[in-house]
DNA sequence: ATTAATTTTGATAATCACTATCATTATTAA
DNA sequence: TTAATAATGATAGTGATTATCAAAATTAAT
């Protein structure tokens, strides 16, 4: 997903639902894109409050609304009760992650196996399938060492 | 898993945690281990003020983290923000869900696949592997039918 | 440019699921 | 029995998120 592509999906998802354009929310756009990674609707809220002191935190969770409706952002939880997001970069497929349970650090993953499966199940049950989600929960090899 | 056995690790874990045992906590148990499939605090707490008017939330609450805890419940959220129980069948191999977005219905499936691919990214990763969640969300056949 | 219609925004109240607190009650070992 | 400790229910508090609403911004049509 080049930069130039999502300013596209971005702008001709407001122009399509006949939304206005808005300084503020290009500017949480701009953020947002440059962003490696999962964030948090407060990482982006924090990040913004540095030059944009008056911003409210209501448009900050609107708009992420906004981008995951769009289909740009993914949404996650990786087992709290929360939502993460990343940049739904649609050329690559899916992948998964792993979660440490004790400092919280992601890694991703990616697996042939696992999207044939999904085709499999997608097949064996008669789903017609939008997305899915493949969590491994664990301790990182970093903790394993600070354990002992 | 057999009712027994829940039972007893149950107990166990009770003794082995230097708790006390409690009429209202063996009710909630009681209630717990008969459901099939998953369900939310909620559930367990409307079941029970049928005929225990007195119980309160806090009690199920405590309650359940405690079954999850023991290992006797674990916990999901399916893409909400909230918690989804069910018996942890210790014996038979961890399994997948597909989530309907439509109607919420929800079909488990089992998968050797996944399982050999859990333990590859084991150790690819380095990672000291907890457990693992594979969530398939989309329109189940019934929903799919009464779309059009 | 002025107006008028509509959307966006920030403040803040409300909601939802859940956890913490605390006085009262129950359990248990002595 | 008593004494120590745990369990309970009521309820306050929390954290993340959504709803409400009046004021400000945007846009299209004069
Ligand atoms: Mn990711
Ligand atoms: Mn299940
Ligand atoms: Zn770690
Ligand atoms: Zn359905």
């Amino acid at each position: 997903m080049t930069l130039s592509n999502l300013k596209n999906q971005y702008n001709d998802y407001i122009k399509l639902n006949g939304l206005k354009s808005s300084k503020r929310r290009d500017l949480i756009f701009e953020n947002i894109v440059k962003k490696i990674g999962h964030f948090t609707t407060d990482d982006i809220y924090s990040d913004l409050l540095k030059t944009d002191p008056v911003i409210g935190i209501a448009t900050v969770y609107r708009t992420i609304r906004l981008l995951v409706d769009s289909g740009i952002l993914v949404e996650h939880t990786f087992g709290e009760k929360r939502g993460f997001f990343e940049i739904n970069n649609q050329q690559a497929p899916e992948h998964g992650h792993l979660i440490c349970l004790k400092c919280g650090h992601i890694t991703e993953f990616y697996s042939k196996t696992i999207e044939k499966n999904v085709k499999f199940m997608q097949k064996q049950h008669n789903y017609k399938i939008n997305s899915y989600k493949f969590e491994i929960f664990g301790i990182c090899p970093k903790c394993q060492k600070s354990e002992k």
